[in-house]
DNA sequence: CGCAATCGTCAACCAAGTTGACGATCGGTC
DNA sequence: GACCGATCGTCAACTTGGTTGACGATTGCG
């Protein structure tokens, strides 16, 4: 590639900065153990930090059809990193809860991506890095009436 | 999902963000009757902009196998985004080129970019755009010593 | 009570990758 | 020139992670 880097589109910035995160993040829950993590996992284990969830939920947050998603939290089941459960309030839905081998991830995500920042911080400034955040959500929010949108996964 | 913008991983914007752009410039393509265009396309584009290249080159900018490479070329031959032919000096390798139909297509993606890209602008400023632009470049570039990286498509 | 709506799972299918294989062609060595 | 390992790109079989359709069970409303 020859082209200036002035002149490389922003999209594309962001599909290789992504990339990297996503790789890197990949290979150091590989080097710590966790070596049946697809990236998808990330998003349904942030979305289940802080209440649980029911597969329509986590699929309109995914972006995906409720099979898709189905069988996605079957393999998180399957991994121990959720549990599925049959509320008592309606015996048709299922509620996803994170289990405690999901909770660990989870925290080993979340350190991931805290020394991933980290190097970039490293690289270009604490300052750039957070103004980077805050150029992206202020972008990602006006774009989407204030309120985060649907992730459908990119990886 | 209601945690605090704040605590937000800059993957999970990145990832945001390009989704936006990619799938802002797809729907503007089939507005203007380009209706046949795979996210891949557009790094294909990109690389045969200032010159041709062998099925192996574009696989390796991509990320990707030379057989999903040659297939992906495949489509973009069918579409008369590109053509293949094999050069006297070697006649097992396949030069990839720029028709130009694919060149009108290369300067509608352009165009398309400037418009999103002036959109974040007026949303957030053009300085914070530029930044951002400035900040992922020397993330990316640092991180991949000085040289922009394999782009695995990612969408 | 009846029925439309909702839930989530099963099943079939699809697109875009992967790996393996292979015929044709190079390029280096003898 | 002959031989052979390396390289090229395409064919083929397979996998993965989605899609759509279907459906039994369960709600919630009139």
């Amino acid at each position: 590639m020859s082209d200036p880097v002035d002149e490389v589109p922003i999209a594309r910035l962001l599909a290789v900065a992504y990339r990297q995160l996503i790789d890197g993040l990949h290979r150091r829950l590989a080097e710590r153990g966790w070596d049946d993590v697809r990236p998808a996992y990330g998003f349904v284990l942030l979305a289940l930090r802080d209440a649980d969830a029911k597969v329509t939920d986590l699929a309109a947050l995914l972006g995906v059809s409720k099979q898709a998603t189905s069988k996605l939290i079957d393999q998180m089941v399957e991994g121990r990193y959720v549990t599925r459960v049959a509320p008592a309030s309606d015996a048709r839905q299922r509620t996803i809860a994170l289990a405690p081998r999901g909770r660990e991830l989870l925290a080993a995500v979340e350190g991931i991506y805290g020394e991933l920042e980290g190097e970039w911080a490293n690289l270009v400034g604490t300052q750039a890095v957070a103004r980077l955040h805050k150029t992206l959500t202020e972008v990602v929010l006006a774009t989407h009436g204030g309120a985060f949108p649907t992730v459908r996964p990119t990886g």
